[in-house]
DNA sequence: CTAATTTCAGTCAAACTGACATAC
DNA sequence: CGTATGTCAGTTCGACTGAAATTA
């Protein structure tokens, strides 16, 4: 019981969170500097190894991601040979999204990187913290994930 | 032990902490829709009104703003009146911003919609967790704010 | 001369919007 | 027919970059 009394952002989940955000952000970009891709491509390779093969609109929908934007992110990946998109035999609008050999590989070193931006941002926290601000975030997310937030 | 394992997204902070980000932002938006300030503006007038009027770079750096995006910030608050600028006699390169009457109005109504916001957020947990949620948070923050990220 | 403060102009990535063609 | 999927074009917002003018 120190100093701080009623500062609203210190005490505002909303406003901490993008704090935290926009900090955890730069710590992946600094560590992610090196290669070309960006934190949304390892999401899209760590769904597709951790789930398995998607359409892409589940896939977006599961990341949190535009529909739109999962067009462009997949591109990107393809060109790189790290996903490839085939049609889907049982309803030909479906494209199915896989990780491949190559993107496997990639997602290895990516986890690492990843890992290292996950240990900077939790630096200051112990190892049993570190799992209740986990399990505390992933319930503050919402459920079963509304397709489009717009519309 | 149900479901659930190994999924390295769900157990990663730098990404959790993204996803939870960008919900707690959407429900922002969603209650702010009404008027004509954005989550920014709220974070201005709340610092200025917690701790006081400053001149713009420590106010820019205590909020995690780049102190060039902080200029427009501060325009648009000023042609409202929620804010007024005036020159430090201390040291003519600086602007001390304060907040005005008017701006203390707008905040308490902007205080009830963050408010509600962040209950929105929180709405799964209960007030201990909730606490808990906002100390570790806080604890991930950077310390003591470096000036300008970049440069 | 060097450094700090405010400001401007422009870039970049992420999120969103609205529409379209195709297929269910 | 209405609806869902993938795609495209364009917008908006937030964060960043680099430079300028002023003053310490």
């Amino acid at each position: 019981m120190a100093a701080t009394a009623s500062h609203r952002l210190s005490d505002r989940v909303v406003w901490l969170v993008g704090r935290a955000s926009l900090h955890a952000q730069r710590l992946i970009q600094s560590h992610l500097a090196e290669g070309e891709l960006r934190k949304q491509h390892y999401g899209v390779l760590a769904s597709l190894t951790d789930v398995g093969p998607a359409t892409q609109a589940p896939l977006a929908d599961r990341l949190g991601v535009d529909r739109s934007d999962m067009v462009s992110l997949l591109d990107e990946l393809e060109a790189l040979r790290y996903v490839a998109r085939r049609p889907d035999p049982a309803d030909r609008r479906r494209k199915i999204v896989e990780i491949t050999a190559r993107g496997t590989t990639a997602l290895k070193k990516l986890d690492l990187l990843i890992y290292a931006a996950d240990d900077d941002l939790l630096a200051s926290l112990t190892p049993s913290e570190r799992i209740t601000l986990a399990r505390l975030l992933a319930r503050v997310l919402p459920d079963a994930d509304g397709p489009h937030p717009s519309s």
